[in-house]
DNA sequence: AAATTATATCGTAATATTGCAATATATAAA
DNA sequence: TTTATATATTGCAATATTACGATATAATTT
């Protein structure tokens, strides 16, 4: 098929999944690193710094705006994009959940 | 072309897109969190627990493990699966650095 | 208004992922 | 050793993803 089925899980997995599938792919690592690094943060500087062409850096835009990891103002011509704190906690706090039960629970 | 352009990236990059994809998918969340939550974890208790083939949930359990996420042991005629914190923690950081780092680069 | 600059969308080819039925393998029990 | 149980592998159809050229849109400058 290639189709998952979202249905017959909770909301939260869901979102968790859609969260990692953003995340799932080097140059939009790298977007996300770099958005993190530089003071300003216009899409222009990112077509510059990766070796990918101005379509495909902004799809992976549109897909890390679309799972909320990324957010855009239009600034003049360009558009400024910056990372979405409230959407990268959760990430955050799963890990840390996990990290934090995981030793408890070793059974092999 | 679907190939990811792998080589234009940092070796952390693409570790940390590989294990975001090994965790992109609800079925591999709620794998990861029934291990999690139970003492025992055979793989047969997680065919029983999610409503996906068996067939289905072996190649799930199997890309979880090629990420390094899982590990299993044979225990007699099952399998004993379980959370490779190691692994686990290197997600864990990344988000943490990140939470750390993002308020203070608000840009709009 | 025309040209320039910055970003988005469309269309498409190549490849990857998802899920499962059928089947294989491997250990345990009878 | 035959049978049962547990997990893995194969093969396949449906769908998703990746990347990019061509083109569209939208604001800015001249």
């Amino acid at each position: 098929m290639g189709v998952t089925k979202t249905d017959f899980f909770t909301a939260k997995q869901n979102q968790l999944a859609n969260l990692a599938k953003a995340l799932a792919n080097p140059a939009r690592i790298a977007i996300i690193e770099h958005l993190l690094k530089v003071d300003s943060c216009i899409c222009g500087e990112i077509v510059t710094e990766l070796p990918l062409a101005q379509p495909t850096i902004s799809q992976h835009l549109k897909e890390l705006k679309n799972a909320g990891i990324i957010q855009g103002t239009i600034e003049g011509k360009s558009i400024c994009y910056c990372l979405n704190a409230d959407t990268l906690q959760i990430l955050q706090t799963f890990f840390s959940k996990i990290i934090t039960k995981v030793d408890k629970n070793k059974c092999c």
